[in-house]
RNA sequence: GGACCCGUAGUCUAGCUUGGAUAGGACGUUGGCCUGCGAAGCCAGAGACCUGGGGUUCAAAUCCCCACGGGUCCA
């Protein structure tokens, strides 16, 4: 519960906490700029919108109005901004000191500092810990899947981004108030799955030797390493027996070359390993059948192929958990793909798909008319996709009955859709037609009314510098090993630095540090840019990462720490240097930030605001003495500034799934 | 062949939804600052006609069209 406080100062009454108090000042200049252009244009009625303008020196709100009227009207700009401000003024708010004309009409707004500093720094105070986090008017049960990966090998920098991205989402449409619930779709239907389990199902109780999930990648890469060299030799001898082309051969021939130098690569990783599994997978007269046999009997639900790739796929996911469990991401619930097979929704979607009108058979395969229902569904506005785009169909059961992974994923999003009122699924941008294509099928099963509601949260690719990672090629950077090198770095820097701190508290600064480090390198870039992954990107420790932002956080509590408690009265009409207007302004722009944040679903401005605010916290602490300060008054009025910067630091980097640490 | 995304100093990046004044940052680079609240820091400088070309507008990095370069997907 928030206590509401009245506060006296000077004539005015002001109520406490501000939820908001940049959009208080924002409302205070729309409502006398209202009066004044009323008084001006009395039968008119405008939009307002009030902008940040470039530069401090042009005031801190500023609308550019009389452009719009001017055009309208056809007088001059600035003699007409000139009349309305004349009129403003007459009628100004509290928080708000002047207004003027400047450039060519814009229309300046210069906050009261006192009164907009002691409602700021006072409601920082009052709400502390949800300082910011501005509870929505209509809260929504959601789902955020994130990361979803096949647990076929160990996560790596790409599915880290998702899970950094999709954890974001998650803390901070908890903030806005909603109920969200994190999901982790497991993928253990595949062929991947099939070709690792038959792998592990070459030995008898193998015993992984490091990390059971690097191992499995490495066993897994291995399997379908060889998989392939054998079935592409085997393609070459037949194709040899029936005179086929040349040009086939050789094609054909280029792959099995790629594939030898991938086993090369691999055999250097274990040779033991390796060596192993060469010769039991070549006396497997029936490699193709065995593998796919394991894939069918699963999706039958059958005893012994669930006992093995139930086995695999749990070693694989103890492996993520530690990872996670590092990285301070989890989620509420793991959800198995072949649940939906076991349960048979997933064969009552075909079978419902199968008697609709946007169905037809193609060589035996059951294939749906995306783009018939789009357009008698009216979806393609909805989803933002040109009329005259044709969306390609989609084969929703091969030939053989078997059925596709977009098929699956129906159910299971049928299944989400039944839990919650929006589903949020972080996956990339590769899947952008297939995710498409899988909603507007779904406004069959559903309402195109509820299907809306399922966001497809995309985001581009990491590469390394020189390939492209694959995990079919076991070619890949893990998280593991970036948080690892990031934390080692950490541990040198605050042995460095801190010399004196306990051996637990070295620990958990490095850890927090190390962490946040990482995750601020894969939450500060705009998700559908793409990115090139490099160490120093992720190691920086500089300006514009985490450690800046924490270090900044230190420095402000460390300040606090030395003070005792204050009783006074606090006077903010001392705090007059521009840097702290500028510090109090950025303050109070936060929950108006997050706001914005959670409505777009931009976490990578939480990041920004952070970054920004750390840099002006830190020129203030170079600047302006706060302990030592000229007297009692302007001491106390720096102290609540600097205990409004912890506040706000905090709860943005809270927001972000890194640690405010209060030393380093 | 078709669709989608990205293109901002040597490098990386914000801003684009909702057009407004001098395009914010960072790395690197040049020069300065620790007997003062922790230098993972601060201060100052150089470096971008926002890929190119048209159009709309009083006003375009931002909106529209066409190229070019990079990425992704479908057939």
């Amino acid at each position: 519960m928030l206590q509401y406080v009245s506060y006296m100062r000077r004539n005015s009454l002001m109520k406490l906490p501000s939820v908001n108090p940049f959009r208080a000042l924002q409302k205070a200049c729309e409502d006398t700029l209202m009066r004044g252009i009323k008084k001006v244009f009395p039968k008119r009625t405008v939009h307002l919108i009030l902008h940040i303008p470039p530069s401090h020196s042009f005031g801190d709100l500023t609308s550019s109005i009389c452009f719009d009227l001017d055009k309208l009207l056809k007088e001059v700009t600035k003699a007409l901004a000139e009349t309305i401000v004349v009129e403003t003024y007459l009628s100004k708010q509290k928080l708000v000191k002047y207004v003027c004309v400047a450039g060519g009409g814009y229309i300046n707004f210069y906050a009261d500092y006192p009164e907009f500093s002691f409602l700021t720094l006072e409601s920082a105070k009052i709400l502390n810990t949800s300082y910011g986090y501005v509870k929505t008017e209509s809260p929504q049960k959601l789902i955020v899947e994130h990361t979803s990966v096949n647990p076929a090998g160990p996560i790596h920098i790409g599915t880290a981004r998702n899970s950094v991205i999709g954890d974001t989402l998650y803390h901070i449409l908890v903030a806005r108030g909603h109920a969200v619930r994190t999901h982790f779709y497991i993928d253990d239907v595949g062929r991947q799955i099939a070709v690792l389990a038959y792998g592990y199902g070459l030995f008898d109780d193998p015993k992984p030797h490091g990390k059971v999930d690097h191992w499995i990648g490495l066993l897994y890469a291995m399997t379908n390493c060889i998989v392939e060299i054998q079935t592409l030799k085997e393609r070459i001898a037949n194709f040899k027996k029936r005179d086929k082309p040349d040009k086939e051969i050789n094609v054909t021939q280029a792959q099995l070359d790629d594939w030898i130098s991938v086993a090369a690569e691999l055999q250097n990783k274990d040779q033991i390993l390796f060596d192993y599994l060469l010769e039991r997978i070549k006396i497997d007269e029936t490699l193709g059948d065995s593998i796919s046999n394991l894939m069918r009997s699963y999706e039958r639900n059958e005893a012994e192929s669930k006992k093995v790739i139930r086995r695999v796929v749990e070693l694989c996911l103890e492996g993520f958990r530690e990872t996670y469990k590092r990285a301070g991401i989890k989620w509420d619930s793991w959800d198995w793909e072949s649940h939906f097979i076991w349960n048979n929704s997933v064969s009552e979607i075909v079978k419902k798909l199968g008697k609709s009108p946007y169905s037809y058979w193609k060589k035996g395969a059951l294939v749906v008319d995306v783009d018939k229902i789009a357009n008698d569904k009216g979806l393609k506005n909805a989803f933002g996709i040109a009329k005259e785009h044709e969306i390609p169909p989609l084969t929703i059961m091969r030939s053989d009955g078997t059925t596709l992974y977009t098929t699956r994923d129906l159910a299971y999003s049928l299944w989400k859709l039944s839990q919650a009122d929006s589903v949020i699924n972080v996956i990339g941008v590769e899947q952008s037609l297939a995710q498409l294509q899988l909603r507007i099928i779904l406004s069959l099963l559903t309402t195109p009314e509820r299907v809306k509601n399922i966001t497809h949260y995309a985001y581009a690719l990491v590469k390394l510098p020189r390939y492209k990672m694959s995990k079919r090629r076991g070619r890949y950077i893990t998280f593991d090993k970036i948080i690892a090198e990031s934390i080692h770095r950490a541990r040198e820097e605050v042995e460095q630095r801190s010399k004196n701190l306990s051996e637990d508290l070295k620990i958990t600064i490095s850890e927090a540090v190390g962490i946040g480090a990482v995750k601020y390198a894969l939450i500060s870039v705009s998700p559908m840019k793409q990115v090139i992954f490099t160490w120093d990107k992720v190691l920086n420790f500089e300006m514009n990462s985490a450690p800046f932002i924490q270090y900044a956080h230190a420095r402000a509590c460390n300040i606090l720490k030395k003070t005792e408690k204050m009783n006074e009265k606090t006077n903010y009409s001392c705090l007059k240097e521009p840097i702290e207007h500028e510090l109090v302004k950025r303050i109070a722009m936060f929950p108006e930030v997050f706001v914005e944040a959670t409505e777009n679903l931009s976490p990578y401005s939480i990041a920004e605001f952070a970054n920004t605010l750390a840099a002006k916290f830190n020129s203030f602490y170079a600047n302006v003495p706060v302990l030592r300060a000229e007297t009692i008054e302007l001491r106390n009025a720096r102290l609540n500034l600097v205990n409004a910067v912890r506040i706000t630091i905090r709860n943005a980097l809270n927001l972000l799934g890194i640690d405010a640490l209060e030393q380093m």
